[in-house]
DNA sequence: CGCGACGTTGATTTGCCTCAACGATTGTGG
DNA sequence: CCACAATCGTTGAGGCAAATCAACGTCGCG
């Protein structure tokens, strides 16, 4: 499958596994393919799954008391999607997670994460340094909630992430740094004509 | 030393290391006494030790262009803290990193933790379990600056460490919760003439 | 073709900030 | 050990960034 593939590239960044190493984790993989819409966790299911994006776009997601969504993540092609709090405590979900355009996602289930993660030491290794990373930019992300202001969260968006303006509808992008869609459109106005 | 105990019961409640693996990361352990408003961290040095809370609190914070401090962390007793970001990318940190009390820390330099966890199994799955839930821990707060009003979130802050509030300044809790000193002794007012 | 979601724009409102002034508490040097 | 300074928390007045509400054009899709 060249899906696997993709991961396996991707965990070699990081360490180097042999082809033994390379079965055992892949005899755990599950390909799925997701619609456009579809929704692989949802509030009040355990987050069974540790998701790899192969291909296509997601977003986790809060719906509030009032009815408002939250965008807590946008993951495209290499990242990995969950409700990772649901995930990691194995409790029931509090976010959604949809699919944004058709995709095909790789799934591997916590206990034979763990299982592997428990004999692999290269994996920990794997999953150890990846989210060491993931936290140190979420952390970055608290930062620039904290400490800046609207227009600039969205100009740092830009500029990391230049492409995703074009996959992902503005209400989420505008979800996601935190302020409302109309508040967003204001920005982009302002912003053409500056330019 | 009774620092290292405290650090050696945290790691067993994940992995079980044996007397020689105990040995090899005390090893790397330098226990240092720390004094009241002294910094571990600051701008333009690079974060060189994961550090290990034994004794005392600590913050790390922002400076931003205006000069206001935003807090990203607070730290007690059996917590790890440091310019996580620049610690993991060994880049010139952005933040401080300051004692709140007279403390005891137990620093261990990016490279032989690095060396150590590349080497030993269990000690790589010690770091990979505390930063998922870590990680976890930091979307949770993500969501809550992004869907709750301010007094929702102090409110949270109360319920999940009712005894930090007296331990650290008000006017630290509110840049740790983003918003002003001023606003945080109203909401407080508002509270007790509601109780 | 028609409906529903998306983005835009303007008017109004609001949550929180800023500034300033004042006690209370803490810390410090003489 | 006291005196004075500095820092902290409180309170009120005024202001601003962003939210809300509502109305309208546009586009994609069934």
């Amino acid at each position: 499958m060249k899906e696997y593939h993709q991961l396996l590239a991707n965990i070699n960044r990081y360490v180097t596994l042999d082809q033994e190493e390379e079965k055992r984790l892949t005899s755990i993989i599950r390909t799925t393919r997701i619609r456009r819409r579809q929704f692989i966790d949802q509030p009040g299911y355990v987050s069974s799954y540790r998701n790899y994006v192969a291909k296509g776009a997601f977003r986790s997601f809060l719906v509030d008391s009032e009815g408002k969504e939250h965008t807590v993540q946008i993951a495209v092609e290499d990242w990995f999607v969950s409700d990772f709090y649901s995930y990691i405590t194995q409790t029931p979900a509090t976010l959604f997670v949809e699919a944004l355009e058709d995709s095909v996602i790789l799934q591997m289930e916590y206990d034979d994460i763990e299982g592997l993660c428990s004999q692999m030491h290269k994996l920990s290794e794997y999953f150890r340094i990846t989210t060491e990373r993931a936290f140190a930019f979420s952390r970055k992300r608290t930062l620039s909630n904290l400490s800046k202001t609207a227009e600039e969260r969205y100009l740092e968006l830009l500029d990391r992430y230049p492409n995703i303006v074009n996959r992902v509808p503005q209400k989420i992008i505008a979800s996601y740094l935190g302020f409302s869609p109309e508040f967003m459109s204001k920005i982009r106005k302002r912003l053409v004509s500056k330019s």
